[in-house]
DNA sequence: TAATAATTAGTACATTTGTTCTAAATACAG
DNA sequence: CTGTATTTAGAACAAATGTACTAATTATTA
């Protein structure tokens, strides 16, 4: 396998499973059994690698979040399988979410990125939540400010739900996105229609 | 002021505005100007300090749970009330909430106390659960498993809605607590009778 | 094949960090 | 006031870290 690629693989296990803080570059390049001058020939600064495993990160949600537009009308399926999908994804590069502040204070590039990626992720939320009003499969009756609050709520589910299964249930790989797409579900289900919630108890 | 008493205070500030990894014992001591054997005379070791943080910061959030499960009936100004108190002192201890997953690596032995803490809390939150559905204020016509994915919901905002605000908004003070204390209130608002709703519009 | 470019190993260096140690200064008790 | 305990400063050390540098090896291209 090509070096470089290899170094962002193993970067990507060993941040998953020890934290951003407490690998450095030696510690990947051990793991590799390459030189750390041959790891800093591929990636002159530690904090590149970082940078480009969020890329990989914000590339492959990109997809799905492309895939769902696609997709009309969107139900509630195709709502439930988008968020496994991303449960899926965020699992896959954990360390980004476990550690986010701590990246975004140590690389400043990725949270500008992650700003106006937010920005961009709200108003497409408006737009899902406008389809499924029509649909009648969201609820018409609450005042605007609640989706508003909802979008935040998702946010910071959606970026979290990680951390708080670090701190609690440590569950692993499919457990931990069996569980947390439960919660996401039930999240939903005070805004559905009676006619929805129906047709989710089945 | 007492020297130890005066670490504690000068540690919250540094962690606080610039992350508990960028900040060293050193740079506690340099700023308070005082030697760094001194700081260690205190403090043999430096995670203590974030220990002991952590601690004051447990100790003022059970003070503030006793106070709320002493009044009855719980009415949703109480809880809101209860809520904006507690926002007030998770800003207070912000750096251990930004910084989270990290700390708990760092200091095991808050994980082990934060873990113990959140089993309790769940008891405490589905018995005010209880007393508001028995009030009218709560809806009764959810199941169980809603309430349940509630919970969990209210741990990850209540823990994480510091992360979000350093990741986008970047409020301070007053302002952030006054955004996110209307996210929450926001969050609530389908879980509430319509009777209770009307009452919330007002 | 010869020359050039890319890759790799290994070493080296300046900085930083947590912590310890020693001695001085200060506070306190009898 | 004298002796003891507490507090403080400052130096010292070992380990770790990011990164740069050099020389060797390997791959590529003409």
């Amino acid at each position: 396998m090509d070096t470089r690629t290899n170094i962002l693989k193993t970067a990507l296990e060993l941040y998953n499973s020890q934290g951003v803080n407490t690998i450095t570059s030696r510690h990947i390049a051990a793991k590799m059994g390459i030189s750390p001058g041959n790891l800093h020939y591929h990636f002159r600064q530690t904090d590149e690698i970082i940078k480009t495993l969020y890329e990989h990160l914000a590339a492959d949600f990109d997809v799905l979040v492309s895939e769902l537009e696609s997709i009309h009308p969107v139900s509630l399926d195709t709502l439930r399988d988008f968020a496994v999908r991303s449960l899926e994804l965020a699992y896959k590069y954990r360390f980004i979410f476990l550690h986010f502040v701590e990246i975004s204070l140590r690389v400043p590039a990725i949270r500008k990125d992650y700003y106006a990626l937010t920005q961009r992720r709200e108003k497409e939320f408006f737009a899902i939540f406008r389809q499924l009003k029509k649909e009648g499969i969201f609820r018409t009756d609450l005042p605007e400010s609640i989706w508003e609050a909802l979008v935040t709520q998702i946010f910071i589910m959606g970026d979290f739900w990680l951390s708080n299964n670090e701190l609690t249930g440590r569950l692993k790989g499919s457990n931990a996105i069996k569980h947390y797409s439960e919660i996401f579900s039930g999240m939903f289900y005070p805004y559905l229609t009676p006619a929805a919630q129906a047709r989710m108890a089945e």
